[in-house]
DNA sequence: ATAAATGCAAACGGTTTGCGGCAAC
DNA sequence: GTTGCCGCAAACCGTTTGCATTTAT
């Protein structure tokens, strides 16, 4: 369902996931750059979804001349290979991930919190089977929306 | 998991839940303006999930004093009011729908259309009980993405 | 009569793009 | 040396907002 290319997947060591990361670009043939090596890595170490804004934050202190626009594209890049995702959901700016193992968003309407949810039952439906008039499934992804325990107890 | 009051439900011929439409604006104390229910009959006609855009410029040969920002308002309104839908995705333009039936969606990476999905399965597991450390789960909506049969096709 | 909704136009903010220079290969 | 990437700045485009006017109640 996912990447055919050996994927980085964020529970390993850093160590570990870049190297696969750079093995990937290589053999991707996208250029292995600073700023593409710092954007991933800082995503990948990230567990609350960034938004391009954050991440440029985040790396500003390490890589002052990284630039807003460089994030945008270089995220648009690591998309189109499958390397990153944009997350569903309804606001206006958009928020990201590295790829790894399978898994769902649970996202707090109130503070925009989104945090992982793993779902079995899910996954292992068919689905390609009951869509199979529709077309090729290639993801499904399910978005829950609530309220997350720190907002309901103010 | 929905709205607590009585909902248009879309399957019913138009002069029945424009009708119900009605009575829930009055009930909630929203005023009944012609934009008001063009808007909210031409979505609860759509099948297509269109964009405020879409809507604008169906509605502007029967209405051509409609503003855009007037639907952006309106849909902004009864979103607020749990009578319209955004719905999830990773698209830039959001797209909406009447919340009727509860279901979720098929989307065409290629052409981006928008299908209805019911998934049983999904909508009768207890998440609630799984999630009650997060917080209060209140919707939880399933984006599948894939190739439909005609870009397929092509 | 009053408060709310509309239309206009301008602002806003997230994202994209053209271009010259620079860096990876 | 060649090609692709980066940083700058400006454009873009979907969406929001302030304000005066109109409209629903």
């Amino acid at each position: 369902m996912y990447a055919n290319a050996p994927t980085p997947v964020c529970n390993e060591a850093p160590e570990e996931y870049m190297k696969i990361f750079e093995d990937v670009c290589r053999q991707k043939k996208l250029r292995i750059t600073p700023q593409r090596l710092e954007i991933y890595s800082e995503l990948a170490r990230a567990t609350d979804h960034p938004t391009a804004e954050m991440l440029y934050q985040r790396l500003s202190a390490k890589m002052p001349t990284l630039s807003l626009d460089t994030v945008y594209r270089t995220l648009g890049t690591l998309i189109s290979h499958d390397l990153v995702h944009k997350v569903e959901s309804t606001q206006n700016q958009a928020r990201f991930e590295v790829q790894h193992l399978h898994h769902h968003h649970v996202i707090c309407r109130n503070c925009n919190a989104i945090t992982d949810l793993t779902w079995n039952l899910v996954d292992h439906t068919n689905l390609q089977g009951e869509l199979h008039a529709w077309g090729k499934v290639e993801r499904a992804h399910m978005v829950v929306y609530g309220t997350c325990a720190q907002c309901r107890a103010q």
